[in-house]
DNA sequence: AAGACTAGCAACCGCAGAATA
DNA sequence: GTATTCTGCGGTTGCTAGTCT
């Protein structure tokens, strides 16, 4: 498949943008949008490749950007998104309001990354360095398991940025068709891309969906093994298009066959308390830096011991009175749901699935939700402790999953 | 004071996938 | 079904300002 530069180079201008050239691009799209952006540059009176054009428009002249210092709640939700979702910086920026990709995959490369190396965690593995050297037990094991895991709701994540992907592409369409229109000097000043979005978010149905998921119990799931979930007048059984429909090939997830022949999807939510989000978690950087000193001693942990047994085939572990198996292979079939939905009820699952990534993750000097780390340097194997570091580590999850859940993507830069 | 070094960040490059002709 | 175009993404580069020696 043969495939063109994106613009002939000869006479186009590279190199850092002039405030005029500034003004020219930001004056045509206020006026027109940015349409077709390799047409884009000839319209505007630049000379520039619609790429570059592009760049600058998305990374820095977009009126809704924020720029300036990460706050510390800014930094917690990089390294958390980004120990579930590696470098998929346009994912990990569908959760940060305001905030570029580029610019966050900066400051990951310029501060975090670096924060972290000192900190003796692998910026890659969000682990201890030394449990690399742990590789040929069980441990490791379990660890791989735990990512294939990530997977999962990586995702799932990464549907839902692709959701809102497309959601702003519905939307800018809108947008360009409705340019003289005067909603555009009323709502923004600046850019008719301030427009708020026309129309239902299907992005907030997944995440509505997401949060609701488990007002259907898991017995639900019948001997046919179908389970339909509507939420907020959105069947996802029938969604084409649905986040909870969408798996990347590897991940891991609970499919189980729909009464039409196709797949339906349970997804849990970790339930808990997340201990307290920093609520208007404006801080300046001095206490950021604060923070960041207590997180640093924590490298020692090390992963407990897990007792429960995980092969290749399948993960088995204990919560309270129920023993559950679970296969390992990329899909929780309909069958092993369905025995194991009779041993345990919902909530259980939840905590027992939750626990089984807890105690494979404790010690990892993963952050808390206050900033510093859940330091619980291999106890949670079964002493006294273990309930109390659990529910750290738990928090840490559900930190996560309440930071997916709580930021919706509609204030997101991406909208 | 000046040169060397470093950190931060804007911008570029090339690839991949989706959309379109 | 194929070729081409468009757009988005992630990795990398190179410039600039600040710091160190």
């Amino acid at each position: 498949m043969g495939r063109s530069p994106c613009c002939d180079k000869v006479g186009l201008k590279k190199g850092p943008w002039t405030p005029e050239e500034d003004q020219k691009l930001l004056a045509y799209i206020e006026e027109h949008g940015h349409g077709s952006w390799r047409a884009l540059p000839a319209k505007a009176g630049l000379q520039r490749c619609g790429k570059s054009c592009r760049l600058r428009w998305t990374n820095y002249l977009r009126p809704d950007i924020k720029r300036g210092k990460f706050t510390l709640q800014e930094e917690q939700t990089i390294i958390q998104l980004h120990a579930l979702l590696g470098n998929r910086w346009s994912a990990i920026a569908t959760h940060l309001p305001k905030r570029t990709d580029n610019e966050i995959k900066n400051y990951w490369n310029t501060h975090l990354k670096k924060r972290l190396l000192k900190m003796g965690i692998d910026p890659v593995t969000h682990k201890p360095k030394n449990d690399t050297l742990l590789s040929n037990d069980g441990q490791s094991k379990n660890s791989a398991n735990l990512s294939h895991m990530a997977q999962w709701e990586s995702a799932r994540l990464e549907a839902e940025a692709r959701l809102v992907r497309q959601s702003k592409l519905r939307s800018n369409s809108f947008q360009n068709s409705s340019f003289a229109s005067q909603e555009f000097t009323t709502s923004s000043p600046s850019s008719p891309l301030n427009k708020p979005v026309v129309g239902p978010s299907r992005c907030l149905d997944v995440l509505k969906a997401w949060n609701g998921v488990w007002t259907k119990p898991m017995n639900e799931i019948t001997a046919s093994g179908s389970a339909t979930i509507s939420v907020t007048g959105l069947d996802l059984e029938e969604s084409p298009t649905s986040t909870l429909g969408y798996f990347d090939q590897n991940a891991p997830h609970i499919s189980t066959p729909g009464i039409n022949g196709g797949n339906s999807t349970v997804l849990f939510e970790f339930v808990g308390n997340s201990s307290g989000s920093s609520e208007g978690g404006i801080m300046n950087n001095e206490e950021s830096e604060e923070d960041w000193k207590g997180f640093g001693n924590s490298s020692t942990g090390q992963l407990p011991e897990y007792k429960d047994g995980i092969n290749e085939n399948s993960v088995s572990f204990t919560s309270g009175l129920q023993d559950l198996t679970m296969p390992m292979d990329n899909t929780w079939t309909a069958e092993s749901l369905k025995s194991n939905a009779e041993q345990i009820s919902p909530a259980n699952f939840v905590e027992t699935f939750t626990d089984l990534l807890l105690s494979s993750n404790s010690g990892d000097g993963v952050l808390s939700e206050n900033g510093t780390e859940s330091d619980n340097g291999g106890e949670a194997g079964g002493n006294g402790n273990a309930s109390e570091n659990c529910e750290d580590n738990k928090n840490y999850w559900n930190s996560i999953f309440n930071l997916v859940n709580n930021s919706s993507p509609s204030d997101s830069a991406m909208f």
